[in-house]
DNA sequence: CGAGAATAATGAAAATTTATTTCATAATTA
DNA sequence: TAATTATGAAATAAATTTTCATTATTCTCG
């Protein structure tokens, strides 16, 4: 809890002196952070222990903690949180609102993740023969993504937004091929049949999902991404973009367990895109 | 500013010590809050004369102080800093780098937005006769998302990640027509010649990238995306996701400039996806 | 109700911890 | 090689905390 708000609350608990200096804390906390316990003290007209000990009776472990505490409460802007856009925004409101719920978004999708899981994903990967990245609609954005950045590690990658597509290669896949289905809902029909398709092929399968979703009962290993989808205007939204930093995740971690050497061959592919560039003048 | 933003970007300035303390603040801002100032230069190897210039240097006080500061830093909202994923991370620490830089980036996006130039583009866009959207590379994903979007707005849409298509594209358009051209480096000479051709025949030119690159000046809205991208890995991240955030701004103008009749339209194309997928039991 | 014992609150001064300054030395740059 | 800058050991200064004696308050019981 705030700091200020629990001094306001507590303060008929304290004793007379105690309360001298919760007043002037309260009246002035921007000036506080600023001030010796010898000022505060002073202004209090109370001596300095006591105000040491009025830190520990709201417990922070001094004078200086204290000071953090109350800093922090100042500090305390809105942190992000899922705004609902509404009707009568303007351009800024609703701008602000959009960056804000994707940021919410992404740090949900952070804490919910398990880095376990993301090693066993990238072992897996990194051992693969060859992956293939599925998904449709928005989650095909997220497959195109993921090919662009695994195609610069000089592996074996192909990405597919077709149904038909999907299931010619899932049933062609065979021991040592990753299969990444990707899929927000985790209940598209044809996803999911190619999931199984895929899994009885001996490919693995690693499902980029909601949780306990048939298509997560479908795959070998579930990355799970949980945000609350703004479900507002009928577009999905944060998913997928929690969903791109999860392929970020990935290509990064593949990158690391790969080690120095493979990152020259990154720096390669980039050099080569530069004779299609216009030159920076600085 | 956020001193722990102020410490990130002035990484370079600081001498071979300053930065030692500066990546123990950086890589556990928690924990220094509570330390002092011996802890902290014996964390980072060097002596506490040290601690204390650094803190000086970054215009607080001393270390008291500059406490304060980063005490307010991390309430402050935004905890999120463009940090480098390194070498040695485990899979914990290079997932939190990469979900806090992203959102670090669209903070920065958002700030760097002007809110005008979203309305002027939602304007033209709401009153295009056709739309198209051009990318290469990480942004073919952006513009393949966008098409995604705005197709359910049963607009004439087209996507193309294709040079010689955008071209012919580019060069069959006439007024009322509006082309976005995404590019971060906005040096991609194909993609500014397209820009060319597109104004040439009447099209509005829409450009996501960067702020006076050759492909802004080719623009008639210039839609600035500045994020700091982290090119440590070769790869574009953080910029391709401000970029989506950034459709899901207009798409989200768009679907409020044209009232309430129209959101009952983007519902019947999200009922129209509901025979495909597995019914949820709750 | 009130004397006095018990308890709690308070501050002066000492002790301790923490931060800063000074200054000599080492490293870097010109 | 000189000049500049960066760094840390030690000394100093500042600030916080502890100790302990004093004062105020509360409680008990005649």
């Amino acid at each position: 809890m705030n700091i200020l708000e629990k001094i306001a609350n507590e303060l008929d608990t304290f004793s007379k002196s105690e309360r001298k200096v919760a007043e002037v804390i309260l009246s002035s906390p921007g000036t506080v952070i600023h001030a010796s316990i010898a000022a505060l003290a002073k202004q209090a007209n109370i001596s300095e222990p006591t105000v040491n000990r009025f830190c520990r009776r709201l417990d922070t472990k001094g004078y200086p903690d204290f000071k953090l505490h109350l800093a922090q409460s100042l500090a305390n802007g809105t942190p992000y949180v899922n705004r609902h856009v509404d009707e009568n925004d303007t351009a800024e409101e609703y701008t602000d609102k959009i960056f804000e719920s994707t940021m919410a978004s992404l740090e949900l999708a952070r804490k919910n993740l398990d880095a376990n899981v993301i090693n066993r994903a990238v072992d897996v990967l990194t051992q693969a023969n060859k992956i293939s990245f599925f998904g449709l609609g928005a989650s095909a954005v997220v497959a195109h993504d993921a090919l662009n950045k695994f195609f610069r590690f000089n592996v074996p990658v192909v990405y597919f937004d077709d149904i038909l597509m999907q299931r010619m290669s899932a049933i062609n896949s065979r021991q040592g091929d990753v299969v990444v289905v990707i899929s927000h809902t985790g209940r598209t029909k044809s996803l999911v049949e190619v999931a199984t398709l895929a899994k009885e092929n001996d490919a693995i399968v690693i499902g980029i999902t909601t949780d306990s979703t048939p298509l997560a009962k479908e795959c070998n290993i579930v990355l799970s991404v949980d945000v609350a989808e703004d479900t507002d205007l009928y577009m999905p939204m944060s998913s997928r973009i929690a969903q791109l930093a999860l392929i970020d995740v990935l290509a990064t971690g593949f990158t690391l367990r790969r080690g120095t050497k493979f990152r020259d061959n990154l720096k390669k592919v980039k050099d080569s895109l530069r004779s299609s560039r216009f030159e920076r003048k600085d």
